[in-house]
DNA sequence: AGTTTGACTGGAG
DNA sequence: CCTCCAGCCAAAC
């Protein structure tokens, strides 16, 4: 019930996908950043849904350090508790409340 | 072609 | 801090 004008052409959501995976590749171990950072840097702010599905879906997101994208509140993605073990295992603090302490271990890439 | 669905976000209560 | 809710938009129904 509702159109969208700017709808990303084929070719926008390769490179958009392709740039999701270089970002994803830069997080340092230890730190998480958010989907809608990664939106916003690919050049698609009002994307971070999309973020969260071509990590979801794209073959072979496993290889990358995708565990340390969690959402602006620092939640970690619904049904997959390994992220938060995987997290820790890096050094990751998470709050009382279950999300990551994003005040010590967001990642902005000196950026927004 | 209309509706529902999310690895989201911002704001209200 | 938490729960809803509206807005978001490509995909799957």
């Amino acid at each position: 019930m509702k159109d969208y004008a700017d709808k990303m052409t084929a070719e926008q959501a390769r490179r958009f996908r392709d740039d999701v995976l270089d970002i994803v590749r830069q997080i340092p171990r230890g730190r998480v950043t958010t989907y809608g950072t990664i939106a916003t840097l690919a050049g698609w702010p009002s994307h971070s849904r999309m973020v969260g599905r071509t990590l979801r879906y794209t073959p072979g997101a496993e290889q990358l350090p995708c565990h340390r994208v969690v959402n602006k509140s620092g939640r970690t993605a619904p049904g997959w508790s390994r992220q938060r073990t995987l997290l820790e295992d890096e050094g990751v603090r998470f709050k009382d409340n279950g999300h990551v302490d994003m005040e010590h271990y967001l990642w902005d890439y000196g950026v927004i």
